[in-house]
DNA sequence: TTTTGTGAATTGCTTCACAGCA
DNA sequence: TGCTGTGAAGCAATTCACAAAA
């Protein structure tokens, strides 16, 4: 039935989106939503909106909407994160500190328990954060990912060693990784990598600018 | 005709990462690539590759393949970075200082010749980076995007300051906001607004990883 | 009324398969 | 033979439009 079937892609991406407007709605004490007034704040289709919240099932009411509550807690158990995900953090570098510092990641489930680097001057310094991580050579990284409960891992390495680490994770047992290194790596099956390239993203900008001018 | 035809969205995506694909191969010394290299490369079907580089109409050579460094000069072209982009960066925090010090940037053509920020502490104090900056204060933005020929800005301000931040720099005249704050900001005619989010970034990723356990 | 859920229609993207060129 | 370019086919996603529920 329709419960396993695979939830297609753009639909999962937006299912992230509703979540974090929800989110702000319950903090404005909003306890219902419609599928228009959340079509309007992300500039979807209600039809669009309806048609990703059916892959929970009938969830929402006629004539009422959506109940806030309800839905946050059921996208954030498709997406996962009904639970605190423990992550690596491999560079520490100042995208790296960016990570750790980021509050939004502990919020939604994400807590950064452990840092690396390959910088002798940097291990042993602390990286600030949700709690304060002391920053461990990366030889100690399968050691460490296998002691602790460590599924995911984020890479702010550079190019030149971003394939080497993301190995070494895998290997130590990783089950998935962000990868911020501009370059696509080679994944291990039953690992799953996403690669985010920031150049990339200022290049559609560029393309978009342009193309409004024409 | 095919050559005002609109670009289809994933095209364009895919289009930066065969760039970034053919400057890898150029410096290897390799002179001519084909659809199925480069789809391998990619991870993508070699009729995928070969459809999306005719947007360029007929540049591909039978027998051949495709001439990297003349590619290369026809994507970035497309994707307006064929130009350096002056670029504003709102906000001096750890995120704004990795983009200031983030070399790929400026090897593809964005140069980040103002940083702003709101904190009276960080105003006075330089931005290391490709030429190292003086970080300003916000109350100077709209002056300095005029005088300067700033069309791109990059924020990363909190999720509290970043619409009023996006609507000064969209009045000041800028064209194109890559927004790093966790919310869609509401975007005025004329400019372009492409947000991103790392949290859902790691809840993709956390889907991804469930979806394969499943 | 308002608003959902969903088949049907539509639009858009990808893959196939092969003619044509080097 | 090796490879491109592209119609045609196939598949996927979005939008439409309306019956049903509150």
């Amino acid at each position: 039935m329709a419960k396993s079937d695979a939830i297609p892609a753009p639909t999962v991406r937006r299912l992230s989106l509703y979540l974090r407007q929800l989110e702000l709605y319950r903090e404005t004490g909003l306890r219902t939503v419609s599928s228009k007034q959340l079509g309007e704040s992300l500039q979807l289709t209600d039809a669009q909106v309806r048609k990703d919240l059916a892959v929970f099932g009938h969830l929402g009411h006629p004539g009422i909407g959506y109940r806030v509550e309800e839905m946050i807690g059921r996208i954030r158990r498709i997406l996962g994160t009904d639970r605190v995900w423990n992550v690596a953090l491999v560079g520490a570098g100042n995208l790296g500190r960016a990570f750790a510092s980021y509050r939004g990641f502990i919020t939604k489930g994400f807590n950064i328990t452990a840092v690396f680097d390959a910088d002798p001057s940097k291990i042993g310094t602390v990286m600030p954060g949700a709690d304060p991580v002391v920053v461990q050579p990366v030889s100690e990284l399968a050691a460490t990912i296998g002691l602790r409960n460590i599924d995911l891992a984020i890479l702010a390495v550079p190019m030149s060693d971003a394939q080497a680490i993301a190995d070494q994770c895998m290997q130590a047992g990783i089950s998935g990784i962000l990868n911020f290194a501009p370059m696509a790596l080679r994944v291990a099956p039953g690992a799953t990598i996403i690669n985010v390239d920031l150049a990339v993203h200022l290049e559609q900008l560029s393309f978009r600018v342009c193309e409004l001018r024409r």
